[in-house]
RNA sequence: GUCCCCGUCGUCUAGCCUGGCCUAGGACAUCGCCCUUUCACGGCGGUAACACGGGUUCAAAUCCCGUCGGGGACGCCA
């Protein structure tokens, strides 16, 4: 895609900035997917950042991870490019020039202070810390002798403490009734106020000369030309922080738009430490969800488009997308606290489907209960599954089934297809909905179930044996295996879902089925009169 | 602790800015009925919310103040 942009067009540049710390989680999803669209529905460019100075933490795995989710999405982005993406480490000496460029300015200063020791780490109440004693007022002399002798120093941002400060201050500045405050304007959240006393001297540069997220992350932005910076609440207050940083280093801060957090059933935010695989991308995945379906449903939570719609496909959502639509408090991604913990009980599976799976009976893979998931996200992925062509499903389907090993041809899939299409939540259901036309041997059901509601057994072993001369000789097509049956309930003097039923059972093994002639023609008389033979061999009580 | 944000059915939300049309609308979930060869889909109906307390006003879910509750940020993490 061509770079056609300049710095005073009026198209939007935005970003989805992850740090590769861990798998890609539904909140960062939804706030990619709100970024694209914005970029999608007003002609911008969507730019992916890989926020990566945290060494520490960082890991390959996370990288693939995100890169996992965010194929899967499809969405794509722009810049820089397809399967490209910018890295924070790589820009570091960007970073330093901005920040000595703050640091020229007298807006940043060294602090010899050693780094905390990690002490009071997890107390997080230090509340009224705003600098270290001594270290703001060393004067530049004493700051330069010191770093040539070669002491460690970080390099923190000088907020303004006094009118006098910064010599012409920024409209983001102001001095009121004897108060400095710092303010910018958040399309979602509004007018935003902090006062400068409330805002430490954050650092900007580490005593390894690395950046911190702070800086790092605005003189990117400012490098980059993003015009709307587009991420959760979370960081809301770091915001001040970063109008602080751009005003400095002589930007215009972009617009900003804070997203309400999503959370998790007891209100506080996703973690994917607490949370875990619950809350990732490759889960939904995993389990069957389409990804216009997940888009759909990450939409909806937070944002809205006022008009009652709920069910949208991404270029209604693209064209419905707006920043107003966006409202202010948190939402619950509604999962049972229980799946957390209930992951890995996938023998169930096989044994639902009476049948051992190879790769599913090692054990090894995960199987995440339907309460693993919102009630409104499977019923948007139902109706997703309901919206699709027949063709496209069962192109969908057929790699899940022969994933679990059974073989199956496409023609037959796509016969199957239209029989599950209601009845499936999740893709991955075609296994439990569908196994019957997959198997060559029906696992083993209780006789009882041949008996027909209102019945007993006598009249089990009545049907069936009619059913069986019956089938014999019957076109396998719907109409005319209506007529027959129906006949045949006739003849015998039964109802005609006491005919059905047994039938029903003695064929795809259970109750519950998709409809009987349909499913007759899809097995064909050959499994069909085999599977009542079996059935006639039970002893039905 | 300090600061910031939020508070409509169980959940996601509409309505709030520009008070009256709100005896608060929709959706999911749940319950019941209908359709029906089972299940599902579909149709119809039910239960269910303006956190609380004060103001302002002829009139407040909507405006103001307070209380309570929840969340988030406060790091040489991002």
């Amino acid at each position: 895609m061509p770079e056609a942009i300049h710095s005073k067009s009026p198209q939007p540049r935005v970003r989805f900035a992850p740090s590769p710390t861990g798998f890609l989680h539904v909140g960062s999803a939804r706030t990619f997917i709100f970024n694209w669209l914005y970029a999608r529905h007003n002609g911008g460019a969507m730019i992916l950042r890989l926020d990566d100075t945290d060494v520490e933490r960082n890991t390959q795995a996370s990288v693939d991870s995100i890169f996992e989710g965010l194929k899967w999405l499809s969405l794509g982005w722009d810049k820089p490019g397809w399967d490209e993406e910018y890295k924070q480490s790589e820009r570091i000496e960007l970073h330093r020039k901005t920040a000595w460029t703050i640091f020229e300015k007298g807006l940043a200063y060294r602090d010899f202070t050693p780094a905390h020791t990690g002490d009071s780490e997890k107390s997080g109440a230090q509340g009224t810390w705003l600098f270290n004693p001594g270290a703001r007022e060393l004067s530049r002399e004493e700051s330069d002798r010191r770093a040539a002798a070669g002491e460690l120093f970080a390099l923190r941002f000088r907020v303004p403490r006094e009118e006098t400060m910064w010599g012409q201050p920024p409209s983001a500045v102001r001095f009121a009734e004897g108060k400095l405050s710092v303010h910018f304007k958040d399309a979602v959240y509004g007018e935003q106020i902090k006062a400068a006393a409330d805002i430490e001297d954050f650092a900007l540069l580490r005593s390894d000369g690395m950046p911190t997220y702070h800086l790092a992350s605005c003189a990117d932005d400012a490098d980059l030309r993003i015009s709307h910076i587009i991420r959760g609440q979370d960081h809301l207050t770091n915001t001040f922080k970063h109008v602080l940083i751009f005003e400095a280093a002589g930007f215009t801060p972009p617009q900003f738009a804070h997203l309400p957090l999503l959370v998790a059933p007891d209100g506080t935010k996703l973690s994917k430490r607490r949370h875990g695989p619950v809350v990732s991308v490759t889960t939904y995945r995993d389990a069957g969800f389409l990804p216009d379906a997940f888009i759909n449903f990450l939409c909806l939570l937070g944002w809205s488009p006022k008009n009652d719609r709920e069910n949208m496909s991404l270029k209604e959502l693209t064209d419905a997308f707006s920043l107003e639509g966006i409202n202010r408090s948190n939402a619950v991604v509604n999962f049972k606290e229980s799946a957390i913990s209930t992951n890995v009980v996938i023998p169930a599976l096989s044994a639902a489907q009476g049948r051992a799976c190879p790769e599913l009976a090692e054990g090894n893979l995960l199987f995440y209960p339907e309460e693993t998931f919102d009630p409104k996200a499977l019923w948007l992925n139902a109706e997703h599954i309901r919206g699709l062509p027949v063709e496209e499903l069962s192109a969908r389907l057929l790699p899940i089934v022969r994933g679990a090993g059974f073989s199956v041809d496409a023609e037959k899939m796509l016969r199957i297809t239209p029989l599950i299409r209601e009845r499936i939540k999740l893709l991955r259901d075609v296994l439990t909905a569908a196994d019957f036309f997959f198997v060559d041997q029906l696992p083993p059901y209780d006789p009882a179930e041949l008996i027909p509601q209102k019945g007993d057994a006598a009249m089990a072993v009545k049907v069936l044996a009619r059913a069986r001369e019956v089938l014999a000789s019957v076109e396998f097509k719907h109409d005319p295996l209506d007529q027959a049956l129906r006949a045949a309930a006739q003849e015998l003097g039964v109802k005609a879902g006491q005919m059905f039923q047994p039938i029903r059972v003695a064929v795809c093994g259970r109750k519950n089925a998709p409809p009987l002639f349909e499913t007759l023609e899809v097995l064909g008389r050959e499994t069909t009169l085999a599977r009542i033979g079996q059935a006639t061999q039970l002893n039905i009580t």
